[in-house]
DNA sequence: AACGTTTCGCGAAACGTTTCGGAAGTGGAA
DNA sequence: TTCCACTTCCGAAACGTTTCGCGAAACGTT
């Protein structure tokens, strides 16, 4: 139904190929007059160009393809992915790139995994995160597609990362300092990469400074408010519970604030609580969450940029890590005596 | 680089059609034995079926297109746009589909418009919001691709709304139930639909009830809770405050109780607020928000099922509303006797 | 007049599929 | 033997572009 190049060219008897100089100021100039009259035929018959063909032929669609958690059914609400997706758009948008969502993507079905990704709707791809996508990523580089892996190991695909590690030291050493000793964490799922890293970096610190780890003060959690309230109650359900928690994300901070809350414990007075991410609603809850800010719009953005570099083989910037920042609000203060 | 069909069947010596219909065990049969040799050499060769040609010839992308409200800057991080698209990819997901978000969409250039979304990536288009892409509807309808519009007026493009008037029509009620007669409005920017059905339900009911209006009770915000807060100073730091005020959604209500906690107005004791959405951190702030519940992860699975309905030509629905309920927190109390 | 150099335009190949028309072969029934 | 139905497979067209090779014409320089 729609008209084609083809009908233009039939139109005003001229060849296919001169319409499509005409077109796209194509690589070879057709004169201003016959290019008037194209334009004129194009507009008359509602042509629109069929970029399915075109990227047949170019190899290039100019969609960024994205690859969610594949537990996205909860993280796709989370701020994570939402404030990493809000700057891949925003930058995706400015390369004149649109993006692509990959929904299926089974992690024991490589193959059909890989028909998806190869199949030439995208250009490249974002792994918000890479856990257990290991093999993918293997082929991937095997068949030198453009990748860029967020929250992953930095090995030999392009990463894009925040540093976890010192942002947990931030964290830990503000309770530290505050005079906590008894610290609990709100470890994320451990295979995903992110948690394990701030759950390491919670030992390690704890290990420097020679505080006890109660393995009851360790609770893991998806990274949801729900999971933080749930994991939250375990930990200070207890008579020998932390005087201070350090949550893996916000979210599961603000369960675990609620938690506080039904078991009448007051925060910041009875507990100190630090969250991760500083996501928007850290600072409008209450009390207002103190946490460990990182960049999330500009990680996905530079995601964004990194991938499209590496699409049009400009610079191999093959990796990135992005600091943090710690943020002190109203959640964190002294630990009472009575409690230490 | 990438091994085609042909080079199976170069290899094999057989023709490409019968790769063809061996590997998709096509409109055809072939015998078991060939179907068999195929695909061992498809294997051999990491063969990976290239869609775009596919679709070029099919005319079915298996992706469904997302216009974002053209704000996207500010709008995907709001629990709307996350949570609707959240059901949109679950339910996408289930009908094996991908989803590929418009980052692109100028309100101004309709023609540069239309080639983006009719170039053939995707088979059809969901609008999360329509505010000011009437003339792409239009011309959508005219060349009858496949779309939907959420938060739209019903007319003659298919639409899955929610219902705005007996959503406000509850909140209001409860309200002036609990014996409030001055409420103020948080209006939504009044071109987007909902925030203008919204406001309407609102004036529509202080008029029924003879309530007065005070136009500095209504203050506009675009949705955020950085908005919502500049919108509530004005409405409350004023001799005449009103003793509730309906936020037209949550992000701005909470916002609404942050500029409250800084004029040491207490909610609920000296001011009602009400919210719209029930976004999970409806229930998770403090005090918990008394708020309108709508399905938005239903909303967005219904407009993706109901775009592959039109794109598969099934049953022709052609508008769904979806009901609210009304979720009673902590933010709403009786009026203080010196009040009112 | 002979010469390069541009400009202009056409035809055709290519991108990787799907699918149609038909040819050749096989087997069974009339 | 003849006819029909079925299987198996090939060749080719089609989808809508982009772009290359090449020829013809036009133009200015020697």
């Amino acid at each position: 139904m729609a008209s084609t190049i083809k009908d233009i060219a039939r139109r005003l008897n001229i060849s296919v190929s001169t319409v499509s100089y005409a077109l796209n100021g194509g690589p070879r100039s057709v004169p201003e007059e016959v290019r008037d009259k194209v334009l004129t035929v194009a507009r008359e018959l509602d042509y629109r160009p069929n970029r399915v063909a075109r990227s047949l032929i170019t190899r290039r669609s100019h969609v960024l393809g994205i690859i969610p958690h594949r537990s996205s059914r909860d993280l796709i609400l989370g701020p994570f992915m939402q404030h990493v997706l809000n700057g891949i758009l925003n930058e995706a948008e400015l390369m004149m790139q649109h993006v692509l969502i990959f929904t299926r993507c089974d992690e024991k079905d490589t193959a059909g995994t890989m028909d998806q990704f190869l199949g030439g709707h995208v250009d490249g791809l974002v792994f918000i995160s890479s856990d257990g996508l290991e093999p993918v990523l293997e082929e991937l580089r095997h068949r030198n597609f453009p990748h860029v892996a967020l929250s992953a190991r930095r090995g030999a695909s392009p990463t894009v990362t925040v540093d976890n590690v010192n942002g947990v030291e931030r964290a830990m050493a503000h309770l530290y300092g505050l005079g906590h000793r008894k610290i609990g964490h709100l470890r994320g799922i451990p295979t995903h990469y992110d948690g394990w890293e701030r759950h390491e970096a919670y030992s390690d610190f704890m290990r420097r400074h020679g505080l006890p780890i109660n393995p009851s003060w360790i609770v893991d959690g998806r990274f949801t408010p729900f999971d933080g309230r749930c994991a939250a109650l375990k930990i200070l359900d207890r008579p020998d519970r932390p005087t201070a928690v350090f949550a893996a994300n916000d979210e599961m901070a603000l369960g675990l604030l609620e938690a506080a809350r039904e078991l009448g414990i007051s925060v910041p007075s009875q507990l100190s609580v630090v969250g991760f991410d500083d996501s928007p609603h850290a600072a409008l809850c209450y009390p207002r969450l103190t946490t460990v800010r990182q960049p999330l719009n500009d990680i996905g953005a530079a995601a964004a940029r990194m991938l499209l570099d590496i699409i049009e083989e400009r610079d191999p910037v093959t990796s990135l890590r992005f600091g943090t920042e710690l943020v002190i609000r109203d959640t964190t203060a002294r630990p009472t005596e009575d409690q230490s």
